[in-house]
RNA sequence: GGGCUCAUAGUCUAGCGGUUAUGACGUCACCUUGACAUGGUGAAGGUCGGGAGUUCGAAUCUCCCUGAGCCCA
């Protein structure tokens, strides 16, 4: 080193390691690090953590999702809000009881219900620590102190209880007898949204009914064959001139004799099958909305064990497939089967258990919602999206909404459906809101009915949709029930930020709820972000073997690597190629980072000195950035200030403005060390909420202090210039000598003749003569 | 059957009526330049899925086709 100015770096480490982010984790846990203040005077922002459901092994592309989402908490926090970001965990529900049930091979209703209870709650606590550490290395922000909630909590549910007997005592919740999507496996009904439509191989039967006046045999194609018995009516289009002459005729049900009419419906293609449809009571939900529109009566051929009824006859007491093959048997041996073909076919799944679904007639607990679309729709218009057009997913689901909210399901570890029944009367008996109940063990909340004054009840022992727990986090973190001057200040809550994946459930639930509790819309914004997909563009899956596991990527290449990856990789709201090279590629410019501080590092930072143009010119370059940073950080947008600081730091200051100044640094001029300390302030704060570890640690070394409790920079009037009018010519003009170099086979530091500095470049000749050694 | 989204170099990605079409990874060549070889400099590689139209001008707008994905029935 040439005269020794050099001062050593205060940055002493050669290369950022991922343990640096460990020693700092250690540090940030042990600290109370961003407690919420509601007193601080700032405005108040509140996030509506989505509440990781612990089943197994974290998703990657939901932890992307995390990261994202703490990166809004960190911006907001840097932008002057007072940042209520709790974290939470969703324990309830059908996964967990799945497990357990695997796990100990029998079913749910096979044990003891309180011992059930027990085991679910150890074997979820289990899996519940393994997300909550990954949490914490990640580097999320949250108020782990205060904020921290869980749903299967008295204290959760007791407000899921007390929001349902409000809903209640406003007539919003009836009881329904009507066909629900049933899931046998599960046990219990499931809503439109726990649906998942599956194309599978059936088997398409060609069945003979005939014409009753005519005599004429009508092949009819099925796929459900054993539904014969629910059949009620026999569909043609209208337009159909093959059956023209037999519309509105009786058509003769094989095997069970019964008449039904021929109606003429434009349900019926007549390119598919025979042009002709048997119509079900039951079948799908087209056959439901059919048996609604021409008011005919339905009959239940299947029951809630997936078994046939009385009503099959012969079949009654078979599973449904069972009664399929036994009915084909018959139908043959009887010469009604014109023909049996292999297809594929769509059908309806649970998407929990992944089993055939049926449609089969119970009495459930209904939330009301169909009448309330146009209100709901309008109260969308009020909140904002980012990105902007991802209200469209909020939109369509709103439209395509048929049923209200089939709400009761028969499972155990979720929160129970508050209610009793007078045995004398059937009279329903709601307790008051505030308490956690049990009513399956519990007793009653008074002594006698009021209606017929009998003293024995029963207990409801049915429990709610987990969705039911879920779309109340939103009144939850805004402290319903439990600060109402808060709830007061705050509802709507500031942010609900979560995956498009569940647009149709958490978002919408929480949606409608808010508006029958409160009437007003549930958030200010709503962030949604995109899907974790494997390197090919695939969805993840167990049966596909593609899942990725976060915990060893974040040990490989470090949480910073991931975090600036889930920002950078993708723009807001697309789904996320998982790509453990690319991930690894963030590391890059981590290590950059590092370096470029290192180096000004071994600079002391000052005043502001006398500024060259070169200074003024990557002041006026750094306002230009903070700018569109500080644009993008308010629309929850990540992806522009990672690329955009990257673009910055690797391509514009680092090659070009600190090589034109390191002769003016060395000699300790005052203009270069403010300007190269300045920038890169401005950079280490405008990255904090992305990379927030590698940010913290330079900061913490050069400067003192935590660079996470500092402003968001803003565009600085004394750092304007007109001078980024010549950025490009300056970028070309450097490469331009570069290139010359190169083919003059001169190394970098030798002299070059007869290159002239371009006239408009004049203000920085003098930095690069220096820089290029351009010598007469 | 309906709706939505997407289609840009080998791979991924930006672009929102006028750019020599962004950047990254990968490839090739050269370089131990006073922060950085997990680096630097340079280079090759795309007429932006296909076709028609609107426009003085289209990757960018419209329509059709093809392909992929998502959602719904």
């Amino acid at each position: 080193m040439k005269g020794g100015r050099m001062a050593a770096p205060k940055i002493t480490e050669k290369r950022w390691e991922i343990k640096f982010e460990e020693e700092l984790l250690d540090r940030w846990t042990q600290g109370d690090l961003h407690p919420f203040d509601p007193d601080s005077g700032k405005p108040v922002f509140v996030i509506d953590t989505p509440p990781p459901y612990p089943s197994g092994t974290w998703h990657i592309g939901a932890v992307a999702g995390y990261s994202l989402i703490d990166m809004i908490a960190r911006s907001r926090r840097m932008l002057g809000y007072e940042v209520l970001f709790p974290f939470c965990l969703d324990k309830n529900g059908i996964n967990i009881e799945l497990t357990v049930e695997r796990k100990h091979k029998k079913s749910l209703h096979e044990f003891d219900r309180q011992e059930f209870i027990d085991i679910c709650r150890e074997e979820i606590g289990k899996i519940s620590e393994g997300i909550l550490d990954l949490s914490h290395r990640m580097g999320m922000s949250a108020d782990w102190e205060e904020s921290y909630y869980e749903t299967d909590t008295p204290e959760y549910r007791r407000i899921t209880q007390a929001v349902f007997i409000d809903l209640w005592n406003k007539g919003l919740v009836y009881k329904g007898e009507r066909p629900s999507f049933y899931c046998p496996a599960c046990k219990t009904p499931i809503a439109e949204a726990e649906i998942e439509y599956v194309e599978k191989p059936s088997t398409m039967t060609t069945i003979n009914f005939k014409v009753k006046d005519t005599g004429e045999d009508l092949p009819i194609a099925t796929t459900r064959p054993e539904l014969l018995c629910a059949c009620k009516a026999v569909i043609v289009h209208p337009g159909d001139e093959r059956f023209a002459h037999i519309q509105n005729k009786k058509a003769i049900v094989p095997i069970y004799g019964t008449e039904v009419n021929i109606y003429p419906h434009h349900y019926a293609k007549p390119e598919f099958g025979t042009g002709a449809a048997m119509m079900c009571s039951y079948g799908d939900q087209v056959d439901v909305q059919f048996f609604r529109e021409l008011g005919l009566e339905a009959v239940k051929g299947i029951d809630t064990e997936g078994r046939m009824t009385e009503a099959a006859g012969k079949y009654a007491g078979m599973t449904t497939e069972e009664a399929r093959r036994a009915i084909t048997d018959d139908l043959n041996e009887q010469g009604l089967v014109v023909k049996e073909e292999s297809m594929m076919h769509v059908s309806p799944m649970c998407s929990r258990s992944r089993t055939a679904v049926e449609f089969i007639s119970m009495e459930e607990w209904y939330v009301k919602q169909i009448e309330f679309v146009p209100e709901l729709k309008k109260l969308a218009e009020e909140m904002e999206y980012h990105p902007s057009d991802s209200k469209r997913y909020l939109d369509t689901w709103l439209d395509a909404i048929t049923i209200d909210w089939p709400v009761s399901r028969r499972r155990y570890y979720h929160t129970e459906i508050p209610l009793w029944y007078c045995d004398g009367c059937g009279e329903v008996i709601v307790p008051p809101p505030g308490e956690y109940y049990q009513p399956w063990k519990d007793p009653p909340p008074l002594e006698s009915c009021p209606k017929c004054g009998g003293k024995n009840f029963t207990g409801e022992d049915r429990v709610f949709d987990t969705w039911m727990d879920s779309s109340n986090s939103n009144l939850i973190v805004t402290k319903y029930m439990q600060d109402e001057g808060f709830f007061k200040d705050n509802f709507p809550c500031s942010l609900r930020p979560q995956g498009r994946d569940i647009v149709r459930t958490w978002l919408h639930y929480t949606h409608l709820k808010s508006f029958l509790v409160t009437g007003k819309k549930p958030f200010q914004h709503v962030f949604i972000h995109g899907m974790g997909l494997d390197e090919n563009g695939r969805a993840m899956h167990r049966t596909l073997g593609n899942v990725i596991d976060p915990g060893p990527v974040i040990e490989k290449h470090g949480a910073d690597a991931f975090r600036y990856w889930s920002a950078a990789g993708c723009a807001i709201g697309a789904d996320f190629r998982i790509s453990d090279e690319r991930i690894g590629g963030a590391k890059k410019f981590l290590t950059k980072m590092w370096n470029v501080a290192r180096f000004i590092s071994s600079f002391p930072a000052g005043e502001k000195g006398d500024l060259s143009p070169a200074d003024e010119w990557i002041l006026a370059e750094a306002n230009a950035l903070i700018e569109a940073c500080r644009e993008s950080y308010e629309d929850f947008d990540f992806f522009v200030p990672s690329n955009r600081v990257r673009e910055f730091l690797w391509n514009v200051f680092a090659p070009h403005y600190v090589e034109m100044v390191k002769g003016r640094a060395y000699e300790g001029q005052t203009g270069s060390l403010y300007a190269l300390h300045e920038v890169l302030k401005v950079l280490l704060r405008l990255m904090a909420p992305i990379t927030p570890f590698i940010t913290a640690r330079i900061w913490e070394e050069i400067y003192g202090g935590d660079v996470h409790r500092e402003e968001m920079p803003s565009v600085r009037e004394d750092w304007s210039s007109p001078l980024t009018e010549l950025t490009q010519q300056l970028m070309d003009f450097n490469s331009e000598v570069w290139k010359l170099k190169k083919e003059s086979g001169l190394s970098l530091r030798e002299d070059i003749s007869g290159i002239a500095v371009p006239d408009e470049l004049k203000p920085f000749e003098d930095d690069l003569t220096r820089m290029h050694r351009l010598a007469g």
